[in-house]
DNA sequence: ATTCATGCAAAGCCTTTGCATTTGT
DNA sequence: ACAAATGCAAAGGCTTTGCATGAAT
């Protein structure tokens, strides 16, 4: 095993980042941190509710208003990013230290199902294309909508 | 002067359009398509409401629900579109039917800007990964967040 | 004359905020 | 002990909806 810091799992690097900008540990934010670790696509927090609430049988249930708060700390140190997908509400999902991690999202406009994919070309693309605006360009997203295999049939 | 359709201004083919489906006309909807025809870029429902406000010192002023219902009609019949930039609330702009004048968004998260551009590249990029993707794409969207000039300065 | 379009006001829904309590250091 | 984290409930803000009125065909 190796001891690069790129072995560390999401959650560790930002229970990190959350000590090194003087927050102090919660169980709430531990159990939402867990969760999001796990999760390959951006979730809603109404989702994420949920998804505490069926593993907090025996644990405690997190409350909305601190999903949201821990969601917005987490967003502002940049450990997790919010996704439009043109769906009524917001998604979130954590940010990735490395390139080969990042993706961009596709959208079912029929049934809602969300997936992730991702494409070096287009990465490039976009790299190129970035320093050619007149905009010192930090994020880009990018959704294609469409008809997801089971609804286009 | 061409009698080919596409000399045709936008709100000509929304009106269009709008009759194919058995809309009348209506003062409220005329005035939101005019103001959608002018527009470069992407409109929140309120920055509508007061340009439409601004313009109607003398004409009519437009409800804010007329507003959302006409733009919802719009976007069903593929004549407005839904920007999303991360920004609070939902913006709109007309759909365009030439390859030409489809663009993306370039959004300074500092003062809120939001500004167009197109890249030939960046959309064969998007053309050539749509048929590699598990999704029947119909539309993309793709966002630059950064720092526009001014604010980066 | 009918039926659609519009305005107004109320309701909805996601998200944020205030305040009291619990928890971490 | 002190300050941050959390839960609960209320408030906010954008968007949608119900209903009555006015306009278009």
């Amino acid at each position: 095993m190796s001891a690069e810091s790129h072995t560390d799992t999401w959650s560790e690097r930002a229970e990190a980042t959350l000590t090194a900008a003087g927050h102090r540990r919660g169980g709430a934010r531990r159990a939402l941190l867990e969760l999001l670790d796990r999760q390959e696509c951006a979730l809603t927090a109404h989702e994420i509710e949920e998804a505490l609430r069926a593993r907090g049988k025996s644990r405690r249930v997190v409350s909305r208003a601190s999903v949201y708060r821990i969601l917005d700390e987490l967003e502002q140190l940049r450990l997790v990013q919010r996704v439009e997908t043109g769906q009524a509400m917001v998604r979130y999902e954590r940010v990735c230290e490395h390139a080969d991690e990042h993706h961009h999202h596709l959208v079912c406009d029929e049934c809602g199902v969300v997936m992730p994919f991702s494409d070096p070309g287009l990465e490039r693309a976009i790299q190129t294309l970035s320093e050619r605006v007149p905009l010192a360009v930090s994020e880009h997203e990018i959704v294609l909508h469409g008809a997801c295999k089971d609804c286009a049939a």
